[in-house]
DNA sequence: TCCCATACCTAGACTCTCTAGGTATGGGAC
DNA sequence: GTCCCATACCTAGAGAGTCTAGGTATGGGA
């Protein structure tokens, strides 16, 4: 996913917390069905938010099977809202660079 | 460069031919200084590019040195409205995602 | 009872970019 | 005249990030 993984992760999580296939749907609904992320590539970035606090964890046993429900924390909100700014920094250049042939 | 560099490089040979160096400088100034590839990234990159016919090249002997000057081919320039086409749409599809948190 | 959708997980492969090194030329400083 | 630096090009190997391909487990419907 062009390095914004986490990013995309953080963003959605940031509507209300989810578990992993829940935010793998929230993700393509939420990019007009444009993005599929991998349950490969979202898990361990889950795992890797959470060992960096960025996202909290707990197991759910309310619907049939496990479940691990994910929560953006605040930490998590701030790495969000720089993620963000240098989303946009990126795009505007990459606007920018194009200039005409965009 | 996020998965964006050939796009980059050849959004900016077509705004005119150029070489390795003078890209450099040219992404770096149209992206507002935001932008600033590397050699290592960016000769590697322009070989693909014409493995792939992409661009084409020939060396000058004009100015000091040895320079090599790259020019974007049709089925580059085919390729770039390509790329653009994506990159839009993956913005797009980011910024859905982000929603209220962008 | 079987199968499938849901749900989670991991190892290894793959792709892309960067780091760190190298070569070469021409011009200005001393 | 020689040294040094900016310009210019190049490559090997490392590193980061993501995907592929496999695995496990549960509950519900046929």
């Amino acid at each position: 996913m062009n390095g914004q993984l986490d990013l995309l992760l953080l963003g959605s999580l940031g509507a209300g917390e989810a578990h992993g296939y829940a935010l793998i749907a929230r993700v393509h609904e939420r990019s007009g069905a444009r993005l599929e992320l991998q349950e490969g590539s979202v898990y361990p970035a889950l795992h890797k938010l959470e060992a960096a606090g960025c996202v909290s964890s707990r197991w759910a046993d309310d619907a049939g099977g496990r479940r691990r429900v994910y929560a953006i924390t605040g930490a998590g909100r701030a790495e969000l809202a720089r993620m963000v700014e240098e989303w946009k920094g990126f795009s505007a250049a990459v606007r920018g660079v194009l200039g005409a042939a965009s």
